[in-house]
DNA sequence: TGTACATCAGTGAACGCGCGTTCACTGATGTAC
DNA sequence: TGTACATCAGTGAACGCGCGTTCACTGATGTAC
């Protein structure tokens, strides 16, 4: 849909400079890695002088920022699209479905590795993009975390915490697989590991008995 | 040690430029992030020259190579210095030396984030550390999980991936936190979660349920 | 419908900078005899 | 022990570059009357 806008006028006028400026910085970032690249590559491949941008973003952080936005969107997309093709409410379909959302989540990180570092980078933890910018595919993972406790896959006893262990799970070891440091099925088989893990099933007692000892 | 060494001598000769390039660099990369660091600066700040680098390092991603493998080694340590400050056998102090792993993990993280950032960006992902510079703290891992099985804090059917989930579950979490995308708390909820997982304890005919769904 | 004018979104030249790296060089060191 | 000499580890100047950003400007657009 950006590139409709982009591609609408020419002339003095640009018609849509700020997508086409996002759009081009997404390209160049994922060709060589936001350290790569500059303000003057970005306004050079759309064929504007480099001053121009600064009629839309103040600077390149900003730039940065709001391809950032954009990309933590993608995800999500990416994740609905692959929840999408996973219709029905049986047991089976809701296991494929929360599954299905650590996949897209790793093949998305597996694709596009200089798009996510850049979402989980430096620029992040600087607060350049939206504060609830990843929210979208967080609220994904709490609704898969939902239809899992409702098949009574997930025990109560660690259904609290769900949220935080999968998701860290699952960034870990994507990330830890594009620094080359795990292999690639690794995904699969921390997925495998969740799953067994949220069934818990531990009898009340030996849990208990367990965190308390933990929280010495 | 390094420090020693660097002292050691002035003059035209400077005694072990190698390790005061080094020991500068984790400096400059701990301060304003691996970005932000030239061979100049570091060069500058050690007093000598620019092209005198060039005499130890081939180029920038060699000298910051070479620093991320120390990182990697501080890293350990400080978990080795957490491990030792746990002895005996007994099943809290296992329990307690296995969470001070991941604890020490996280601290470093969070007390270090540049540097954290530097190991596990885009120049591991390149393989310019030593194929093998995050091994010992994998090992160290490794021998807490073997130390829990031991005391049967680890369910048989969870023990094979394990490392690979607790590693993914503690690096997310870590990552996620220094990105400002989850509360710092979020370890200590992640090492909770983690230890009921390992515990496991459902009948096997149940795992087997799951794992076949799971695999579909 | 036509026109005046404010505003918007570009241009292009320039500023000032720090960067990685190379090169020819030289002072210091250590070793063979 | 003294000396010649190869090697090592520095210097300092320079190359060539691309960068982020600013500035005075101008062409295009849209709106009020």
């Amino acid at each position: 849909m950006a590139s409709e806008a982009i591609l609408a006028k020419a002339g003095y006028h640009h018609g849509d400079l700020v997508a086409a400026l996002i759009s081009q910085a997404r390209e160049l970032v994922a060709a060589n890695g936001a350290d790569h690249v500059s303000m003057r590559e970005v306004a050079a491949k759309i064929g504007v002088s480099p001053s121009a941008v600064y009629h839309h973003f103040p600077d390149k952080d900003a730039l940065l920022g709001a391809l950032g936005r954009t990309i933590f969107d993608e995800l999500a997309d990416e994740q609905e699209v692959a929840l999408k093709s996973i219709p029905g409410k049986s047991a089976t379909a809701t296991r494929k479905r929360f599954r299905a959302i650590g996949v897209a989540y790793f093949s998305f990180a597996k694709n596009n590795p200089n798009l996510f570092r850049l979402c989980f980078g430096p620029l992040c933890a600087m607060g350049k993009f939206d504060e609830k910018a990843n929210s979208r595919a967080w609220q994904l993972l709490v609704s898969g975390l939902e239809e899992m406790s409702a098949i009574g896959a997930v025990d109560p006893a660690v259904r609290p915490n769900a949220e935080i262990l999968v998701w860290a799970a699952i960034h870990g070891s994507s990330m830890l697989v594009l620094d080359g440091l795990l292999p690639e099925e690794a995904i699969h088989l921390v997925l495998d590991s969740i799953e067994v893990a949220l069934q818990g099933a531990a009898p009340a007692t030996k849990l208990k008995t367990v965190k308390k000892v933990a929280k010495k």
